[in-house]
DNA sequence: GGGGAATAATTGGCTTGACCAATATTAAAT
DNA sequence: ATTTAATATTGGTCAAGCCAATTATTCCCC
């Protein structure tokens, strides 16, 4: 199991398993930089660019001439949260946003709209059908039905929440968990989306969403 | 000016400035890490360091072998900054978000967070009864409601909307809409919130929540 | 001339070793 | 015992080099 992560995320998630694993507790002071770089049998640029990722984060407080220290635990970053820990998370925060926009969507959706998602459906069918992953396809479906709720702020909101998952720092996650298989899963509950859509039912294709997206993140998950 | 801070944030800062004044636009490659180290003025190590700081806040993606690119222009915030358009849509959408999110906040609300609620608003009606805007109050009422519902994400996204409003860009727009009077109604409709959630109705919930954000709007227009 | 495989050049990934600057510790002097 | 100076520890930074992945180039064969 050689993990492709670039060194320095190993080494920052083997010392925050240091630090939660009790070994050094909430304000002590870890080994200094060189002593640390060899226990774990790094080099010290290294372990330095991990302290980085780790000081960003708030996980440690790096004081120069004195050391590096275990700040409070539990405490989410700006940016590195949303990131790379929680796909579980995003992925329910997505159900709850876009099934709440798809609501506003399908009222006034015209017919045009509904031809354009019955077009991507049968892009992302050729796709699969061909062993590639669906990816654009995927992100046109969702950001056309959010674009229909005609709110330019909400748009921008689902596409940055799509756009998360694709993140740089999300990719190792992704691993195994985009296979044929689950992406013919995705096919058939967007289908039932676009057919609540159809028949013009809000509830139908809130609830469609919404199973859409927890599932989604389910599958996420259990790969 | 010597800067005390660090130099891979001094370095990062650099790079930002480099980006934003579209010296590298998105989906560009910066220069190689050698030259752009030595075009800084800096070592390689420190631009490293500088340059993993930016991979994690999601400014630029590094890939092995080929090289750094910049990534869709920075967001300090999910929504991004150019928002600044329609205080109507914007409302809207917080609208229709945070009237979904309360849906969510309704079940697991303890009581604990029933009387934080109740003491927001007595300090609200006290803000009000003094002349003063209750700003703070407002803002803590909607955030504390988010946060219920135990999804950071969703927490963050109402958070930045709420403060997108009082942007430079929208303050002008803003003017005496909130006068004592708007913020009475403001009030009045706070404490229908949170009758609702002290019954743990969420439909009630939601719609008070819906209504609350739209009138506001309205307000906002109107004056 | 075109296509494909071997090769070279470029680029990020990582290490070793060293020196400087800020801080902390110890020893000395009063 | 307190203050002060010397010393050790620690993070901050730099330089040079080699490895590995990627990309561009060359060359050979058809």
């Amino acid at each position: 199991m050689t993990d492709a992560r670039r060194l320095y995320q190993q080494i920052a998630d083997q010392v925050r398993q240091l630090i939660v694993n009790g070994q050094y507790h909430s304000g002590s002071r870890l080994p200094a930089e060189r002593e640390l770089a060899q226990q774990l049998g790094v080099s010290r640029p290294s372990l330095r660019e991990a302290l980085i990722a780790l000081e960003i984060d708030g996980t440690i407080e790096i004081r120069m001439g004195s050391g590096v220290y275990v700040l409070n635990a539990s405490k989410p970053s700006i940016t590195g949260r949303s990131l790379g820990e929680s796909p579980t998370e995003l992925m329910q925060a997505r159900a709850v946003i876009e099934s709440a926009v798809i609501v506003q969507a399908t009222a006034a959706m015209p017919e045009a709209t509904l031809n354009v998602l019955q077009d991507i459906l049968t892009a992302m069918r050729a796709e699969i059908a061909e062993g590639r992953k669906p990816l654009e396809q995927d992100r046109q479906f969702h950001l056309v039905i959010a674009e229909s709720a005609g709110n330019s702020v909400l748009s921008e909101i689902v596409a940055s929440l799509f756009d998360e998952r694709h993140s740089p720092m999300s990719d190792h996650m992704r691993g195994r968990f985009e296979t044929p298989e689950t992406w013919k899963f995705a096919l058939s509950e967007h289908e039932a989306i676009l057919a609540a859509l159809e028949v013009k039912n809000p509830l139908a294709a809130q609830a469609a969403m919404h199973a859409h997206l927890m599932a989604s993140g389910r599958r996420w998950m259990e790969n």
